[in-house]
DNA sequence: TCTGGGGTCCTAGGACCC
DNA sequence: TCTGGGGTCCTAGGACCC
């Protein structure tokens, strides 16, 4: 851990509502709700009048009738990502990608050729405002955690840093909801024994809190409420499972029905995995039924597999040891996802090579061998590369 | 607030191995 | 010869995040 507040936390603010009112002017100002179903996002203007993602799509009409509703543009959001990742690499080669919208930054070693953090946090929002056209928050502080924080904080359009001296002074005020791990169970096993802010979970101290929530929650918050949070920016993360689900409706479903659902699943999983390169072992079916209860049955290949009928047999078998939940309590969603994704071939090859263009395209090739030429780019080995280092983003 | 689609991480029990 | 302790892997469920 450093003494000096240079972690970075970005987050675009509203993202799918503020690339809808960055492409169409009249969407300014104005209340916008992105998908019709159920909210994917909300602009500010909506969010004020209690719209919030995940609600219904008739209950944010009902709170805010002269929103306009719009839907989703998938590629247009990915581009948009894509483009704000390149001012962030722009900015330090230490990015880590959190999820389509949000990303750590490491600027700790630029102070000499780029100014202090909180420099380098005014100069990248200005930047992706001039290049992308996007609002974005920066929360700067000593930790990852704490940066989070900061910038959940200052949203929208918001810049906060957090100084090392000011840390539990910021910290302690805050309710505990804004403890990363802490949703709605945890926070109201913690607010029926008084604790509701972020001092409370502080001085309760570990012991009780284990006692509370289990040794790895509680262990977990009194860390976090003490900031105590050793985790690096660490750049080419990549994601550990790939999965597609889809709701269906209420009421029951013959096998025929189910099983088209299935493919067309699996079909969809596997696609992504071959354009990816990454060959997964584990193949876990996902289910709700009519009263929400959840069910989710898994197995485990002895190889990993790219295909699509090795992974769809499975996924029928699997499929039939459940079929008497179905029956019985119906079923409202499906879900098929693989994960033990294989991570051979990106570490073992590339990362020794980093340095030397000359071994870095001898690495490229052994990668293109093995999983196809479109499997990885020279950004992707240095690191650089969003496809790997942005688990969340489409393939 | 009655609910979409994409993920991560943790826990706990059982099998199996040494 | 009926029994310890440790480690890994698999499976199921649950909480949480965006």
């Amino acid at each position: 851990m450093r003494d000096l507040a240079c972690i970075l936390h970005a987050d675009l603010d509203a993202f799918y509502a503020s690339v809808e009112q960055r492409d169409d002017p009249r969407l300014r100002g104005r209340p916008v709700i992105v998908g019709s179903g159920v909210v994917l996002a909300a602009s500010y203007e909506a969010k004020r009048r209690g719209v919030r993602t995940a609600m219904s799509g008739r209950a944010a009409r009902q709170l805010c009738p002269d929103a306009i509703t719009v839907p989703p543009r998938m590629s247009a959001y990915s581009e948009a990502s894509r483009a704000v990742f390149e001012v962030f690499r722009d900015t330090t080669p230490l990015v880590e990608g959190v999820s389509i919208d949000e990303a750590f930054l490491d600027v700790g070693g630029l102070h000499r050729i780029a100014g202090t953090p909180t420099e380098i946090a005014t100069r990248l929002r200005i930047e992706v405002q001039r290049r992308v056209g996007l609002p974005i928050t920066v929360g700067v502080a000593r930790t990852k955690f704490l940066a989070k924080v900061a910038s959940q904080v200052a949203k929208p359009d918001g810049l906060l840093v957090v100084p090392v001296e000011g840390e539990l002074a910021f910290l302690h005020p805050l309710p505990v909801e804004l403890l990363w791990g802490v949703g709605r169970v945890t926070a109201e096993k913690l607010r029926e024994r008084g604790i509701r802010t972020v001092g409370h979970v502080a001085r309760v101290g570990e012991a009780a809190l284990i006692a509370i929530l289990g040794p790895g929650a509680g262990r977990h918050l009194d860390a976090l409420a003490h900031n105590r949070d050793p985790r690096p920016v660490q750049t080419g993360k990549r994601r550990g499972s790939i999965g597609a689900q889809r709701a269906m409706w209420r009421g029951r479903h013959t096998a025929e029905e189910i099983d088209a659902t299935l493919m067309g699943l699996v079909d969809r999983v596997t696609r992504r995995m071959r354009s990816a390169q990454r060959p997964g072992r584990t193949v876990t079916l996902r289910l709700r039924f009519d009263d929400f209860t959840r069910a989710t049955r898994s197995q485990t290949l002895l190889r990993p597999t790219l295909q699509t009928e090795t992974v769809l047999a499975v996924a029928r078998r699997l499929v039939d040891s459940v079929r008497e939940l179905i029956e019985t309590r119906g079923l409202t969603l499906v879900g098929i996802s693989v994960g033990n994704l294989d991570n051979r071939g990106f570490e073992q090859l590339a990362l020794p090579f980093s340095a030397d263009p000359a071994l870095l395209d001898g690495a490229l090739d052994s990668i293109r061998d093995r999983f196809g030429s479109a499997a990885v780019t020279r950004g992707a080995l240095l690191g650089r590369d969003p496809g790997l280092t942005m688990p969340m983003l489409p393939d």
